[in-house]
This record gives structure tokens, C-alpha cells and sequence, in this order.
DNA sequence: TGTACATCAGTGAACGCGCGTTCACTGATGTAC
DNA sequence: TGTACATCAGTGAACGCGCGTTCACTGATGTAC
């Protein structure tokens, strides 16, 4: 690659990094402004343009980070699960080490899947979706190699994916002291979901409830 | 009450008015101007400072409508359970009855349940958490009533609120056809807890966990 | 009831500020020959 | 390899805009006597 792109792609990143640096619990995407991210990564704010045409195109970029990162813990936790078993304890575990290491990162894809922007919200929605549609699949793997079937593996998938997500939320500005509370919590939430829905799958199999 | 005392709670009343009507799927109350909410409400800028010190102030006093419409919510679907039984059915419809009308209040709650001003969340959640215990208590109530006891009834409101709250949220912007599927869904996953967590106080009783 | 004064909700002009965006530019890097 | 030209990432000045907030004011309503 030319010196001259690879200048750019670097200046590109300084930019996201920027971004990214500026979010907290108290600072919003929407709140950042193009001069204020362009000055944080040194460069004029006439040059922003150069990289993006608003500052929206830089959150969708971080979007689609946040997506990468979804699919690398994914694979993450079905590798650990593999070896330690406990599926909901090895999962719930390997999200919150993630969370931690990427906590603005997070931070963006938790809040803007509620926030204000149309673009934002579908483009983070589209990366949970398929998110728990790999959920779905280990859900419908697991139930049949451990013979506990499940009603509905893609609405427990659903219900999951959501409290794990709102727990995240407040996990990112939690104590360590509160983060395994949360965490306890999450995996006990987790199993009453899972029980529940092997409950109601042998319900529907006697005929009690359809 | 004095004449001056009356027409100074119409305009506080219309500034409040003013706001909910700007806030909607693409607005969220962080974009809101306090020259844009007082032109609405057909005030002069400066006129706001009559009646709010700033625009978080009014905000706040919407947050406690919301709390006063979760509190008449909860009495309402309380009443409807004595009467027809099917205490997840009645509770849910009765939440989106409300949420249809009062829509973009429960929008500002939803919203800035997670939002990016610390004020907010706090006052919010504060809201939220007394919902979560008066639930909880039902719970407890219903569960000895029926003689299905229940494990950690407190856990088990808590994810049933932050699956309705969430579930809420995009019922708010959805079609007739996707909100009564989003009605179903929610149904079901409530069903799901609850079934786990009876489930599972039965495995504790027996001593299988604990 | 009438009068003189106090209160105070609402006003319009004015301020300084940071914003997004445009524009013509510069000078280092890249390319064609 | 050397030369002449093209590209293009980054720049600084300038713009108009809506914002929050201040200030001294007005005039209707309230109050004391």
C-alpha cells in the first residue's frame, strides 16, 4: 500500500479512536460534534472530510466494529464452552470479559440500539439479530445432544440476548464489587429462561399446553 | 387559587405539553432546545425561566408523571387480574393499553432509562425499582395463593420489567399487526421466567440445587 | 369601595459561543514518460 | 534515473445559524389600608 493511503487509513482511525475515547456514561454519540472528535485526533475539522461525510458514516464504522467484536465473542465462548462446559456460566463470563476490554465500544452499541437515530438503530439491531440467531442454533444444538428439548429456541434466544444486553448496560459503569453481582444475577436470570422453556417443551409434549 | 397562580400552572402545563409532543422516535429529549420547547408552548424564550431553571428541570417533572402513570398502571392491571384471572395475559395487555396512551411519556422513560444524563437514569430507575418491588410482592402473593412457590420472586420481576420495558420500547414505533405480535412474544417470554422459576424452586425444595 | 403600592409572569434586545460547512490553498506523494 | 505534471490529505479563513442566558422593562394581578 502507497505511504500516501496508509497515512489516511491511520488518520482514519485516530478519528474513531477519538470517537470512541469521548463516550462514557455521560457523553452520548449524539452529544460528540465533527470539530470537537476532529480536534481530539489532531486534525483540522475540514479534514474530517476527507474520511467521512458526516459524523453519523464514523458511528456506523464503529457499528460494524461493534459487530466484529459480537462475532469474536461468540467464538470465543463456544471454544471455552467446548472445554469447561456450563454453557450459561462460560457465556455469561466470556461476554463480561469482553465487555470490560471494549467498554466504550459497548458503550455505543448498547446505547444507540434504544437511541435516536433510524440508521443506528437498524444497522445495531441487524448485528443482534444475527447475534441471536447463532444463539438460536447453540440453543437447538445443545437441547438435542443433552435430550432436554426447548420450546421456542428462538424466543429464548431473544429473551436472553435482552437481558444480557440490559445488564451490560450497567455493568459498564458498575464497582467490580457490583459487576459480580450483576453478573450472578444475569446467570440466574439466564437459567430461569432455559429451565423455563425445557419446562414448557415437555408441558407441550404430555399435551397440556399447545 | 389566585388568578396569576392558575394561568402560571396552564403555562408550566404547556411547556410540558410541548415537550412530549416534540418527542418521538427521532427525537429523543437530549435534542431538545429550550427556544424550541418554549416556542412551541407559544412562550418567549426568556418566559421559561419562570417556571423551570433549566431544561432538565422540566424533564424531570415528566420522569415523575411517567412514575405516576407506572403507579396507575400497576393499580389498573391489579383491579383487571381480580376480576379475569390470567394475571401475565391481563398485565401485559393492560401495560401496552398504556403505552398507546401515553405514548411519548413512556418514550422519555424508555429512552432515558439508559440515556446519557446521570439525573435522569437515577430518577428513572428509582421509578422503576419501586415497580419492580410491588411486582415482586405480587409475585409472592399469587405464588402462595396458588401453591406454586416461587424462586427469588425479586429476580424474578426484575427480568420480567426489563423484558416488558424493552419489549415496550419498540412497540412504541411499531405497526397494529407488529405490536399484537410483539404482545404474543412478550406473553410467552413472561411465561417462560415464571415457569423457570417455579421449576426451579421445586428442584430446591428437593434438593437437587440450591 | 377606592387608592396607592408591591409582586411577578411574560417580554424583546442583546451577548458571546461552538457548531457544520464552503472554499481556495499548499505541498508532499504518486505517476507517466 | 530525472523531469514534468496530477493527485489528494490536510489547512485556515470565513460564513451564517440556533443556542442558552442576562438584563431592564411592562402591565396585569394582588394586597394593605
Amino acid at each position: 500500500m502507497s505511504v500516501r493511503a496508509e497515512q489516511k487509513l491511520k488518520t482514519r482511525r485516530a478519528l474513531m479512536d477519538a470517537a470512541l475515547r469521548q463516550l462514557s456514561a455521560e457523553r452520548g454519540f449524539g452529544s460528540l460534534s465533527l470539530r470537537e472528535v476532529a480536534r481530539e485526533a489532531g486534525i483540522a475539522p475540514t479534514s474530517f472530510y476527507r474520511h467521512f461525510a458526516e459524523l453519523d458514516e464514523l458511528g456506523l464504522a464503529l457499528v460494524d466494529e461493534g459487530g466484529v467484536a459480537l462475532r469474536q465473542l461468540m467464538r470465543q465462548a463456544r471454544k471455552r464452552i467446548a472445554r469447561n462446559g456450563s454453557a450459561i456460566n462460560t457465556s455469561v463470563d466470556t461476554f463480561m470479559e469482553y465487555l470490560n476490554n471494549n467498554a466504550n465500544l459497548f458503550r455505543l452499541m448498547l446505547r444507540e440500539r434504544t437511541g435516536v437515530s433510524k440508521t443506528f438503530r437498524t444497522a445495531i439491531q441487524a448485528e443482534i439479530d444475527h447475534f441471536v440467531t447463532e444463539l438460536a442454533d447453540d440453543l437447538r444444538r445443545f437441547a438435542e445432544e443433552q435430550h432436554k428439548p426447548l420450546s421456542d429456541a428462538r424466543l429464548v434466544a431473544e429473551a436472553m440476548v435482552t437481558l444480557v444486553f440490559n445488564q451490560g448496560a450497567e455493568v459498564l459503569d458498575a464497582t467490580p464489587r457490583e459487576k459480580s453481582e450483576l453478573q450472578d444475577k444475569l446467570k440466574a436470570e439466564l437459567r430461569m429462561i432455559l429451565v423455563g422453556a425445557q419446562a414448557l417443551a415437555r408441558q407441550g409434549e404430555r399435551g397440556f399446553r399447545t
